[in-house]
DNA sequence: TCTGGGGTCCTAGGACCC
DNA sequence: TCTGGGGTCCTAGGACCC
């Protein structure tokens, strides 16, 4: 089973809205929820359906938007308000099965396989169906089938608050005739090229030569000729998986130059990255800097530290090292970093060089993670980077 | 006021080793 | 007799997902 939230970030907002006292609920009139325009962000995020049939779609800039639809209203949400419907849906759908997938925020797989008792696949779908929709006050589309590719395939089908099936003797009526970038994992660029093999819908891919596939793709031609069959063997992973790697990233609400600048980011970012990291008691061995200019171009550095850390000051001194290297004065409109390669810390070895200056360094991270939990994470702030802190946000 | 943020996985080239 | 054949690790870039 997949369950996909219909129009999540809206619906959640919308909800919430009502419960604190607005009367207007803003998946009956053209709304959209987006991002801070005046900080560069302003990006569409979720649409209602009126909105939709303006032809606004996800991804593109709020001020495209108002061009299909100048009346439109824009929300720009809270991800504390998802994040908690979030956890409503998943707690309910623990009533059915303990083998559920988060895929993302608004999207389960549930591998039903044993937990069936006495109804149908279908029946405990329409249960689940209504009572999320009566119970927590919005809707779901539900995919059913014998494996992950094909339930998610067929609740992408008619929507809202439908349940669809999508079994292997299905395949050749309901999914082929569809048009291939509709298939899981063919994007942007992948569809172009297969329009040029001449291969225009699921069907098309489903029928062409897998090894000519192999040959143009590589790994990637096997998997999308398979998906195009409907053939995934994937299982439905709902045991706690660890992160590899954890990262923020900023796009400034002005393009900025100099080193100077750009290491008050990185500080920052350092700051929250590893604070994070430090949250889920990991370490990481790998620092990675992301650099976007004006020009959208995109370029990156990494760097193995020599010992494995969650330390604010190692990450922002190799962040920094890294940065240097790679930085030429372009004018920079976003910043990354990323901390990769991650492990327990409790598995990891302690360094033979664990000097003086580590052990301060971790005990100050534990005094100031301490008054950020206490009094909230902006409650205290390094003065090396009290510049940038208007410039940036983080959740 | 034009184009977010957080992830995972794959590929290709180069360094280095025996 | 111009310069083999494995392998691993590291790095940069890119595709894709929600």
């Amino acid at each position: 089973m997949h369950i996909d939230v219909n129009n999540a970030f809206l619906s959640w907002y919308a909800i919430w809205r009502l419960k604190n006292g607005e009367r207007e609920d803003i998946r009956e009139i053209p709304a959209i929820i987006g991002g801070d325009e005046t900080k560069r962000a302003g990006i569409v995020l979720a649409k209602s359906n009126l909105a939709k049939k303006f032809g606004i779609v996800t991804g593109e800039p709020i001020y495209q938007a108002r061009k299909k639809c100048p009346n439109i209203k824009v929300f720009q949400g809270d991800y504390k308000v998802y994040k908690d419907y979030s956890n409503k849906l998943y707690n309910l759908l623990l009533e059915y099965t303990d083998k559920i997938e988060r895929f993302s925020i608004d999207e389960c797989f549930l591998d039903m396989t044993e937990y069936l008792m006495n109804s149908t696949l279908q029946e405990k779908a329409n249960e689940i169906r209504k009572r999320v929709n009566e119970e927590l006050g919005f809707t779901v589309n539900i995919g059913l089938s014998s494996n992950k590719l094909l339930a998610k395939m067929a609740s992408d089908f008619e929507k809202p608050n439908k349940i669809h099936t999508l079994y292997p003797n299905e395949i050749e009526n309901k999914m082929w005739s569809l048009p291939v970038g509709e298939l899981f994992m063919l994007g942007r660029k992948s569809v172009p090229k297969l329009n040029n093999l001449h291969i225009k819908t699921i069907g098309d891919l489903a029928k062409f030569d897998l090894n000519k596939l192999i040959k143009i793709f590589g790994k990637h031609g096997k998997l999308m000729w398979e998906y195009a069959n409907g053939i995934d063997l994937s299982e439905v992973i709902y045991k706690y998986e660890p992160p590899k790697s954890i990262s923020n990233s900023t796009t400034l609400a002005k393009d900025i130059e100099g080193l100077d600048k750009l290491n008050e980011i990185l500080l920052t970012l350092a700051e929250f990255v590893s604070y994070r990291l430090r949250r889920y008691n990991m370490v990481g061995k790998v620092v990675n800097v992301g650099l976007r200019t004006n020009e959208f171009k995109d370029f990156s550095h990494q760097k193995k530290l020599d010992t494995t850390t969650s330390n604010t000051k190692d990450i922002y001194l190799k962040a920094k090292e890294l940065l240097k290297e790679m930085y030429k004065g372009e004018s920079i409109r976003l910043v990354s970093l990323k901390v990769d390669n991650l492990c327990d810390k409790c598995q990891t070895q302690i360094s033979l060089f664990d000097d003086e200056e580590t052990k301060k360094q971790e005990k100050l991270d534990e005094t100031l993670d301490k008054l950020k939990e206490k009094f909230g994470y902006t409650s205290i702030t390094r003065a090396g980077k009290l510049g940038s802190e208007k410039q940036i946000k983080l959740k």
